[in-house]
RNA sequence: GGCCCUGUGGAGAAGUGGCUUAACUCAUCGCCCUCUCAAGGCGACAUUCACGGGUUCGAAUCCCGUCAGGGUCACCA
């Protein structure tokens, strides 16, 4: 009978190299003491998920925060589910959040002596390691079609038995290597599975950086680590990338506890040491047709998927500020202290994580969003809202390109001062909102009415009167004339006085305001009237006052 | 269904046996300020920590049970 070596060469004959081999060409990094080596893998499978950049970002925290690496890998084993061109969009988007890694798959091109970092071009370290487990007769060709496999589960479940391909249901573990040489020989397909020795009556205890210790069954499946493609699966891919990556802690979603027994057992069997894990709390939805949560999904969601938030225009640094405090709980109140601008010495840390998964809360990240935008100077809000409008709003773009300074002065309003307005939470409806400011944009605009409690000679005689207002001076004064104005014509020179003695007015201030306010920029409601007549100038208030009177 | 994880207000949470008449933040509501809005100031919002039992002088905190929610059971990651 054939010897495990020789079965092992007639399946991988072109295989030279060894597992010693791959330590030399690996070896351990050079990395000052406590240093962690993180890893975000995604699969090019569609674009960036909330929860990834959750992920992502707390990997590059970890890394960056004791001297580490942070680096990406680019799980690709999946060729049937594949998106081309995702791969590039993941990294370009991370970018925007100020995700970047410093070494591994960079779209362009891969920085780094542990690559590469791809996994469908580490084949051949694959085979290397499977070869390995084939030689040592902890893993074996499995040549059992979809239908014999659809029939053992069936068998399992009318038994009511734990479904898989385990114990004396894994039918090709019982084959000698000579049926297995013959049956490679006759060319049948087959995949390899590796040959577990556990039982799931034992336990094992685990660790984990998020979750503390708990015990969980250990591994019984012989899972497929090789694919009939060629290329390896996600479990066998993370034992053999992240011990020869060097990876000092794994950071994953939760689902990924379920399947830790395998991990633990595939990295025993290959003799690497397994590195610390930290399972991250999923971030959550509450379904609107259940009322229970779930998982925020990609297809239901569109805060899902992280474009949404690039199309509407939200800051970045929201998103990554929102979800930093659902990641650490003390991060809010360490914000509050330290401010927006020195998040990057905030120190996370694993135990400050919630164990549960967090609703997604929109209000939430559109106060961090107000916040961050208010702290902005003007020339800030313009690169940032004219890089919004390159990608996504043409008419933005075009106002802002008609003349830049003007755009910065809308911005300014109220902006450089101890406690700016906080107007504006993203990018996406700014262009209608600051429509009034140009003239052919104001001309097209319906007016909101008036309050009817005043006639249109009313109106009239009163915007006659305030053309007579002056810019000149400062807001105190353009108020006080205004004021004087209103009590010409009897007009209250606050509310309370009108209440108080309402048979000696017609009105108050608020109202003479108001018109003025629909007048000059068709809404109700405005930025401070005085700085939005400074920006518009005199003139143009002139001409909006006229044209309503005229038209009234 | 098995296994694992989790369970403090509308949301995020602090809390690890007495300092808790349960901090803080968002949201909501009310009042004040005020030319509207935004901001700001002040205040309201959990007699109670999923539920039931137990331990204890004392429990959100420890133990047991129950329930609820989530995850997972592929040649997907």
């Amino acid at each position: 009978m054939i010897t495990n070596q020789e079965l092992a060469n007639l399946i991988f004959p072109d295989v030279k190299e060894t597992i010693e081999d791959l330590e030399k060409r690996y070896p351990k990094r050079n990395l000052p003491e406590g240093a962690e080596v993180t890893r975000f893998a995604p699969s090019p499978t569609g674009f960036l998920h909330t929860g990834s950049l959750f992920t992502a970002m707390i990997c590059q925290k970890v890394a960056k925060q004791s001297g580490g690496v942070f680096y990406v890998r680019l799980e690709d084993t999946d060729t049937k589910r594949e998106i081309s061109g995702s791969g590039e969009q993941l990294l370009s988007q991370l970018k925007l959040f100020n995700v970047i890694p410093n070494e591994g798959y960079l779209a362009s091109h891969e920085v780094g002596d542990y690559g590469p970092y791809c996994q469908s071009k580490r084949a051949d370290i694959y085979k290397v390691a499977i070869k390995k487990l084939l030689e040592d007769g902890r893993a074996y060709p499995c040549f059992c079609t979809q239908e014999e496999l659809d029939e053992i589960r069936a068998k399992q479940e009318a038994m009511k038995l734990i479904p898989g391909y385990y114990g004396h249901f894994a039918r090709d573990r019982f084959l000698n290597n000579d049926e297995r040489a013959e049956r490679i020989k006759a060319g049948k397909p087959y995949v390899i599975r590796f040959r577990s020795e556990g039982n799931h009556i034992h336990k094992i205890k685990v660790h984990d950086l998020v979750h503390g210790d708990f015990e969980i069954a250990q591994n019984d499946q012989d899972i497929v680590i090789f694919k009939s493609d060629g290329l390896p699966t996600y479990h066998f891919a993370h034992a053999v990338d992240d011990h020869f990556m060097r990876t000092t802690t794994v950071i994953r979603g939760e689902e990924w506890i379920a399947s830790l027994p395998i991990h633990v057992e595939l990295f025993e069997a290959l003799g690497f040491e397994a590195p610390k894990y930290a399972h991250l709390p999923v971030i959550m939805k509450l379904d609107a047709e259940t009322g229970n949560k779930r998982k925020l999904s990609k297809r239901k969601d569109s805060e899902a998927a992280v474009s949404f938030f690039l199309e509407d225009g939200y800051p970045g640094e929201a998103l990554i500020v929102y979800l930093m405090t659902i990641a650490n709980s003390n991060f809010e109140e360490w914000l509050f202290e330290n401010g927006y601008r020195n998040i990057d010495e905030f120190r996370f840390s694993f135990d400050k994580m919630s164990l549960e998964g967090a609703l997604f809360d929109i209000n939430k990240l559109q106060f961090f969003a107000k916040e961050i935008l208010a702290i902005k100077t003007k020339d800030e809000m313009y690169e940032l809202a004219r890089e919004y409008a390159l990608k996504y709003d043409e008419k933005l773009l075009k106002l802002i390109d008609r003349d830049p300074n003007y755009f910065k002065a809308i911005m300014n309003i109220e902006r450089e001062k101890e406690n700016p307005r906080k107007d504006y939470y993203k990018f996406g409806g700014l262009a209608d909102s600051i429509a009034f400011f140009y003239q052919d944009e104001y001309e097209k605009m319906e007016m909101e009415p008036f309050n009817e409690k005043f006639s249109h000679e009313q109106i009239k005689e009163i915007l006659t009167h305030l053309k007579e207002l002056s810019l000149d001076q400062d807001e105190s004064s353009w108020f006080a004339q205004m004021k004087e104005i209103g009590l010409t014509l009897k007009f209250a020179p606050n509310g309370k006085l009108l209440k108080k003695e309402p048979e000696n007015y017609i009105g108050s201030i608020g109202d003479v305001a108001e018109m003025l306010r629909i007048t000059l920029t068709t809404k109700k409601n405005s930025p401070n009237l005085y700085y939005v007549m400074l920006v518009l100038g005199i003139e143009e208030c002139h001409r909006r006052m006229d044209k309503v009177i005229s038209k009234l």
